[in-house]
DNA sequence: GCCACGACGGTACCT
DNA sequence: ACAGGTACCGTCGTGGCG
């Protein structure tokens, strides 16, 4: 007997159950029950292309014959699908088994006539909600025949799917379980070792404010922490599990640590399976959405040290100054010390409370980008933006009959970029700066660039025909209209309707923020786009593209200033699609009314600046806003990589120049923080210098200085990989600089070289803003001169 | 052998 | 693990000089 049920989808995945393959949908009911729905129609397929003058009907032949028994080929045919826009006869290839695919993959691949295998990389599960248009947290209705509960899973009801889910009007989410944790890990030297360093704190914390921190015994027996654990994951049943650095750090840790203490990490709602880590590092949980939050905190480029506590504090979720903090190393000697113990459960709690919160702000956004994608929430976060965007490819691809690429390895070609205008140095006051909106992505659409209409070398084509790039002389044909043009239109023309859907709702409303939250997902794959073009690894990968869409850009950009200047505008600085001109409402107007009706982009002022500062260095300003607000760009107070005493001085004096034009302010500024760091006043934190270790040590060619830290850091006996931000500190003694760098949590405060503090932080970030008001290091260093003031140094070049 | 200097490696930023 | 353009630091090799 069937029936008709409505589900929002959470995850797919699949099993082989007696030489078939089921697909599993995990879902949530509209009464809020967790639900599994097993389709067993759905079978693995790829494709085959012939190559052009090759025969499909024989090549079907062949691949019949390729047939065996034990995981045969079950279906053959022949089928019309487009390739880079062309159309093409292929031939299907449907097995039973998903495994089958890759070995029939490769025998096919020797086939005389084959040009190439395509779609054969595509996993089961997913190939399944691409095929079904299917997406996570979206609703739908299916017609299921219900099979009441079912000890294997850990749902209220398990179900077969009788015919395929079709949308459902869409309604808000439903309420889902989410539990946050963290763990503590005891050890007194390097990093923790599973098979020794006990887990002597899981705190954890849930959507319905619960807490609760399960603590090791005196003797550090970590047993129970564990069993507790666990017990209460499946107690609690949380559909999304959030974690801070969970995917590289927690979970392996507790699933080696289990391992080796002989229990099962039985969290999952498959009966019987555990977690598992994927080749790209990212732990699934059967059944639940793993999530770790520390992928989003990578993407948020102003926080510059991603710590819990600086990414909570950043995201305004939990102040560092309330709350307990306790430097890692110190971890054993508050467990150590029963009066100090309470503090370091209290240090768990608040960790897992700022998990939580960062879960609060983050997963809203990362719900809307797995909605859009169609990517899973527990893989779109370990994604990069490139991957995203190809899911989004794949998907309309298929809507649009067009066949998947393959992923070729391929060596990079470089190409030229954007324009950056020299800036005009010095002081300028009433600065407008226009942005053009979304400029590649427009250039993509209104020269229908792709790698589908890109006319080839030999290719023949009507000269009225075709777009032609200035300078590459790359052509485009200007019909029909091409895949990226097409997914492009259409990622834009959904987020219009967004915006325009979010306006019924007021800017408070939880509606107006998941559209907003929606729209922010689709904008971020509408910019990716054209850098998608330009990479190597990208399967709808084209140099030419790319090339062509800067060259576009690098004309219009030319075009709008050569107009600026016509009208009389000084143009200060530019880069890629944004122009700096003084701030002359009519002729600005005229400008944006050039570029919509003669250039046809949109152009809009972006910011005006009361007053900016540039040196002779390109993307490098500071700017005073009308209300106060000060931006700096490109200089050292925006850098990770300088101390961060170095970093609020120059901000400092930028603000004081900016705001004041009192140089001499600036100048005892500094002379009072130099006073400072010589007498010892400065705390050791506001010297660490962080750099990130982009590859293995033993492939630097140089001795970098955080390098050198990071091999002290080795011979410790702690872990460093590529990606860590190695924090170091410069010490006293003679030789290179690089051999005076340590990590900075091995170092006593008197050990620290102030003076290389003072003469190559502090001094050259002062400088780089006040040499421009001739300031010199001696005058820093405190030899004094005669005053200037900001305003004898306004408008530089107009005499 | 020492020093000045430029090339280069390396990192992080901007749009 | 989306692109190219850019600034700037420190190391390292090189050539000139003694």
């Amino acid at each position: 007997m069937t029936e008709k049920i409505k589900f929002m989808l959470l995850d797919s995945s699949y099993e082989v159950v007696g030489r078939e393959p089921i697909i599993i949908l995990w879902g949530i009911d509209e009464s809020g029950r967790r639900v599994v729905l097993l389709d067993r129609r759905f079978r693995p397929y790829f494709y085959v292309l012939p190559k052009k003058d090759a025969s499909v009907e024989h090549i079907a032949s062949r691949i019949r014959a390729l047939s065996k028994p034990k995981s045969p080929i079950i279906d053959v045919s022949i089928v019309d699908r487009k390739y880079f826009g062309r159309p093409r006869k292929v031939v299907k290839v449907t097995t039973v088994l998903p495994e089958a695919v890759r070995e029939y993959r490769e025998e096919v691949k020797k086939i005389d006539g084959v040009e190439e295998v395509l779609e054969a990389d595509i996993r089961f599960a997913m190939r399944y909600l691409i095929d079904k248009h299917l997406y996570p947290f979206r609703w739908y209705e299916v017609e299921v025949e219900s099979r009441g509960r079912q000890a294997g899973y850990r749902v209220e009801e398990v179900y077969n799917v009788v015919s395929d889910p079709q949308p459902a009007p869409e309604h808000k989410l439903p309420d889902m379980r989410i539990l946050a944790f963290d763990i503590e890990v005891y050890n007194r030297s390097g990093s923790p070792r599973p098979e020794k360093d006990p887990i002597i704190i899981i705190a954890v914390k849930n959507d319905r404010g619960e807490e609760h921190t399960f603590v090791a015994d005196d003797g550090k027996n970590d047993r129970k922490v564990l069993i507790e654990f666990i017990d209460y994951v499946r107690e609690y049943d949380p559909d999304i599990i959030v974690g801070y650095n969970s995917n590289k750090f927690d979970w392996p840790y507790i699933i080696d640590r289990a391992h080796h203490l002989g229990l099962r990490v039985d969290v999952t709602r498959r009966v019987g399976a555990e977690p598992t880590t994927s080749v790209h590092g990212h732990v699934s949980i059967p059944g639940r959405l793993n999530v770790d939050l520390y992928d989003y905190a990578e993407e948020m480029h102003e926080i510059k040290v991603k710590t819990l506590e600086e990414v909570a504090e950043y995201l305004g979720v939990m102040k560092k100054s309330e709350r307990v903090l306790i430097p890692w190393w110190e971890i054993p000697d508050y467990w150590d010390d029963p009066k100090k113990r309470p503090l370091l459960v209290r240090y768990a709690l608040d960790d897992v409370r700022s998990t939580y919160g960062l879960a609060e702000k983050i997963l809203p956004f990362a719900i809307q980008l797995s909605y859009i994608t169609g990517i899973p929430l527990d893989q779109v976060g370990a994604m990069g933006v490139g991957f995203r965007l190809e899911w989004y490819l794949k998907r309309a691809a298929y809507d649009m009959g067009e066949l998947i690429p393959n992923r070729v390895e391929r060596p990079g070609e470089s190409y030229r970029g954007a324009i950056v205008l020299e800036p005009l140095k010095g002081v300028h006051e009433n600065v407008a700066v226009l942005d053009f909106s979304s400029m590649y992505p427009n250039i993509m659409i209104k020269y229908n660039v792709g790698p589908d209409t890109l006319v080839r070398v030999g290719e023949s084509y009507k000269p009225d025909e075709v777009y032609v790039a200035p300078e590459v002389g790359h052509k485009f044909r200007k019909h029909p209209p091409g895949f990226f043009k097409r997914v492009l239109e259409e990622l834009l023309s959904v987020r219009k309707k967004i915006r325009e859907e979010m306006k019924k709702y007021p800017p408070d409303s939880p509606e107006y923020r998941l559209l907003d939250e929606r729209q922010k997902a689709v904008k971020v794959l509408a910019n990716a786009t054209y850098g998608y073009m330009g990479w190597p690894a990208a399967r709808w990968y084209c140099r030419e593209c790319a090339e062509a869409v800067t060259a576009w850009g690098r004309q219009l950009i030319r075009m709008a200033i050569d107009y600026a200047k016509k009208l009389g505008l000084r143009v200060i600085y530019g880069d890629t699609d944004s122009l700096f001109v003084t701030y002359d409402e009519e002729k600005i107007r005229k400008l944006i009314e050039f570029v919509e009706k003669e250039l046809g982009f949109e152009i809009k002022i972006d910011k005006v600046y009361k007053r900016v500062f540039f040196t002779e260095a390109k993307k490098r300003y500071a700017g005073l806003l009308a209300d106060g607000r000060i931006d700096i760009v490109g200089f050292e107070a925006v850098r990770g990589d300088w101390c961060e005493l170095a970093k609020d001085v120059q901000s400092k004096i930028v603000e004081i120049v900016l705001k004041t034009g009192d140089t001499e302010k600036a100048i005892e500024y500094v002379q009072k923080v130099i006073r400072e760091l010589k007498e010892g006043k400065i705390p050791v934190e506001k010297l660490v210098i962080w750099k990130t270790l982009s590859k293995k040590l033993s492939e630097y060619s140089v001795e970098a200085a955080h390098v050198v830290a990071a091999k002290r850091m080795l011979e410790k006996g702690f872990k460093v990989s590529v990606g860590d931000k190695i924090g170091y500190v410069i010490v006293k003694g003679s030789g290179k600089l690089s051999q005076r760098a340590y990590p900075y949590f091995m170092v006593k405060p008197n050990q620290l070289d102030v003076d290389y503090y003072i003469d190559h932080q502090i001094i050259p970030a002062a400088l780089r803003i006040l040499s421009y008001f001739g300031i010199t290091e001696r005058r820093l260093k405190g030899v004094a001169v005669t005053r200037k003031s900001l305003f004898d140094f306004l408008r530089p070049s107009s005499r």
